[in-house]
DNA sequence: CTGCTTTCGCTACGAGTCGTAGCGTAACTG
DNA sequence: CAGTTACGCTACGACTCGTAGCGAAAGCAG
């Protein structure tokens, strides 16, 4: 995979991939407007390009040229960019989970359940299928590609989570924190137990989400918490 | 990926293959005994390399080639074996899962712990981590991978749900199943649940699971089973 | 309008992998 | 023994990677 890369980059000349995570939202060159600015319809097509590629040819079957000329680009404007084909599928993906929120619904049950099906709804999209797990798999190898996804995906998740703990503390359903380490943990278990089920159901046991599932599996959760 | 490929294979000359999930174990030509027979020496040279890169290089940087050259063998013995990248890599990973087993420790909590420490124990290891996520990944794509992952990774561990509630409604801890259908959908949850949290806590959250874990783990599970 | 700067698309390149084919040789069977 | 199959080796065409160099386009400061 690393093929060539013969000097190993003298010095980048300009900070390359202007996307950090969420970058200015229609600023087209917003910071130093010296030079040509950046095309913002190339970065969308670039973006939206990837996802489609990453849908139907996977992980291993994107290719930088392929998505550079789907996207009507030169393959060097691509690397101009991103720097990689990791950097690149992150930035693809992390704009997916944006869409994610806590409703408050008024009781902990029903958020629970609107939670699970957003995010089943998230994982039943064939491109967020092949592009989570490929970025799982990288990720366990690359540690940098591994703080990038915990920042720009797992992150916002967890917050989800914290958000629905105080809406139902507010509401009486579950008790006040003792402390905040526990707090922290029971957060973290509540979380791998939720993102980590509703993903295996469908991504590797191959199974829909569906209501009467999204039930039985709230119900699991809902064991210990509330009141014996 | 695929690279080159002009007359798409006329027809193969021999099985191709000759481990499917479980080959007989120490039958070096089991079959049809005409010529030279396979090295099973080469066998296990070539699934252990390949463990080994995995490892080290991840799904991606895994290469034929490399594989061939660590094992001490030609890279056409390797495509004497296995069609592809996909079969190798998931028999080099299934027989990590066959120590998997249901103990029976005399009770629920016993026996649901020693599998998630079992589990545990399997995801801890830097090859399982690399395989399993890239094999899932591919999985989405390739339907055939996906059935011989369900049929040499997933269904082993079901099994082992299966044994476990059986035991504990042996001794009265679980009520008996009422019909057939409810029970089958109760140990899927069950399952996607375990594996599936365990696996986001170590792959993708990136933290051990400690003794402390899988007891407040454990504590969720049994909540709605045992009589409240 | 005139430079200056930066991005753009294009082409070409060396390095590297993929999976196959052909060869002579080794190993085992009848 | 002959017959059959697996082995290691080399070479091959097709493909991807990431980079470099070019001329042209697009904005900004004077």
């Amino acid at each position: 995979m690393p093929a060539a890369q013969p000097p190993a980059s003298p010095e980048r000349t300009r900070p390359v991939c202007p996307t950090p995570a969420s970058p200015a939202p229609e600023a087209v060159n917003s910071a130093r407007g010296k030079g040509r600015p950046r095309s913002a319809a190339a970065d969308r097509a670039i973006l939206d390009a990837t996802r489609e590629a990453l849908s139907e040819l996977g992980w291993g079957g994107l290719t930088m040229g392929h998505v550079a000329s789907r996207a009507g680009v030169a393959k060097t404007t691509l690397y101009r960019r991103w720097p990689s084909k990791n950097e690149l599928v992150v930035d693809a993906v992390a704009t997916l989970f944006d869409d994610l929120v806590m409703p408050d619904l008024g009781s902990l049950r029903a958020d629970i359940e609107a939670v699970v099906a957003q995010f089943a709804g998230l994982l039943a999209r064939p491109e967020t299928q092949a592009a989570l797990l490929a970025l799982f798999a990288e990720g366990i190898r690359d540690r940098q590609l591994h703080r990038r996804i915990r920042e720009a995906i797992v992150d916002p998740q967890k917050r989800l989570v914290r958000q629905g703990r105080a809406a139902a503390q507010a509401r009486g359903e579950l008790e006040a924190d003792l402390d905040t380490e526990s707090a922290h943990e029971e957060v973290d278990i509540i979380f791998d137990t939720i993102a980590g089920t509703v993903e295996h159901r469908v991504l590797v046991s191959g199974e829909p989400i569906t209501p009467e599932w999204t039930r039985r599996f709230t119900d699991l959760l809902l064991g210990p918490l509330t009141t014996c």
